[in-house]
DNA sequence: GTGGTCTAGACCACA
DNA sequence: GTGGTCTAGACCACG
């Protein structure tokens, strides 16, 4: 589980870390019992303030999808019903909504819109 | 052009109403020269600040979506496009990373994110 | 970084600091990662509302010439010249533009616009 | 004389030609008991408020520029000790300061910056 | 009538 | 500590 993190974005870095966890819960890529990396750790590799790695993961925990063992660690929960297909499918319509609405705005084109899409997509599998 | 605010939103309300703007815009709903509503107006029918409005419609302004004539009123901005190609092919790059690492963090594949693109390029344009 | 505000000026203050920090930049006087004073000790210092330091640096960081953390501060941009080779092409014409027209208006002949410009850039180059 | 006005810059349209008259004495291109153009007839070449212009005019009276003969029209001062050559030079200056600054933060050169004043000379010439 | 600027002060969110 | 948002209300400039 590895963060990535935009100090100069709007979006509060404790948020960013929450939002995070949740789509990699998702997406299936963390599963119940696994361990969230220690608020130390993540907040040395993150250069950020420890209270605000700690503000994500009570957040997560309120919203019942960690929970903390003091001493031992963060775990991803055993309950997640709440999470799943829809919350995946709608985060995505979400995203693709913001980038149509920027597209529109910067007077592309539907075609131009799926060309920068492919175009990324090649990168990313680059990587 | 009227304005839907929730005052108990996390989004701030200034961000609200340059959403809206851009909604409308991207949605045909409103065309270059239209009018907004006067900041009073506006200010008057939300029950909000006139300095919130003005700061949205400031962002818009900044944005190049609107032009505001001192004394006469803030109009859609004629020129949505004529910013330079380059710059343009570079914001568009920008927003459709942003789709990606939100799609990767959801763990959704090519065709999932293509999809979704698709579908709401098909809802946009049925408005 | 200090700020020498006139008051009486009819152009706005938060205009007055804008300027300021972009000759300060522009002379060298502040780099890349240097910190702008804090809103707070720029509003009491100056003795204006923080509101309208907050307004100037808003500016600044749409412009792209600083950032801000929230919560850390604000800061001289690192990549001041990262917009696209277009964008800066036709920024840069444009500003020429407005010379000429002043130029013009004030019956110059190119030599005189020449020999303005060769004079304020060995003026920038001693400070 | 010709104006050539810009509704939505910052600088108020009666100051727009306001400047342009001053340039206009300044460089010799109007002299002493030249008629400007009437109220109706800038007003409405510009699509601009009548008491816009009249505005302008008072202020060029008021700073003996101009005199208004009433019924007759507005004609340019005879004596005009105030503008001239140092008036001229430093509106020269200023202009092409504002072009140094603005150059900078995109990060041109010098050589850059001699660059695009030739292409618009160039350009101008063409016009 | 329009928008622009500023104040004084409150409250909140973030680090 | 930092910056962000909003209010209520004043005053000004422009058209």
């Amino acid at each position: 589980m590895i963060f990535d993190i935009d100090t100069t974005s709007s979006l509060p870095i404790y948020a960013q870390i929450v939002a995070q966890v949740k789509h990699a819960v998702a997406a299936g890529i963390v599963r119940a019992g696994d361990t969230l990396p220690s608020l130390r750790e993540t907040s040395s590799r993150l250069r950020v303030n420890p209270l605000t790695v700690s503000k994500a993961y009570r957040q997560l925990e309120a919203e019942g999808i960690v929970v903390t063992d003091h001493g031992r660690g963060t775990f991803i929960s055993a309950k997640l019903a709440d999470l799943g297909e829809e919350y995946r499918r709608k985060a995505l319509d979400k995203a693709a909504d913001r980038l149509l609405v920027e597209a529109y705005h910067l007077g592309a084109s539907a075609d131009e819109i799926r060309l920068a899409v492919e175009n990324r997509l090649r990168k990313m599998r680059d990587v």
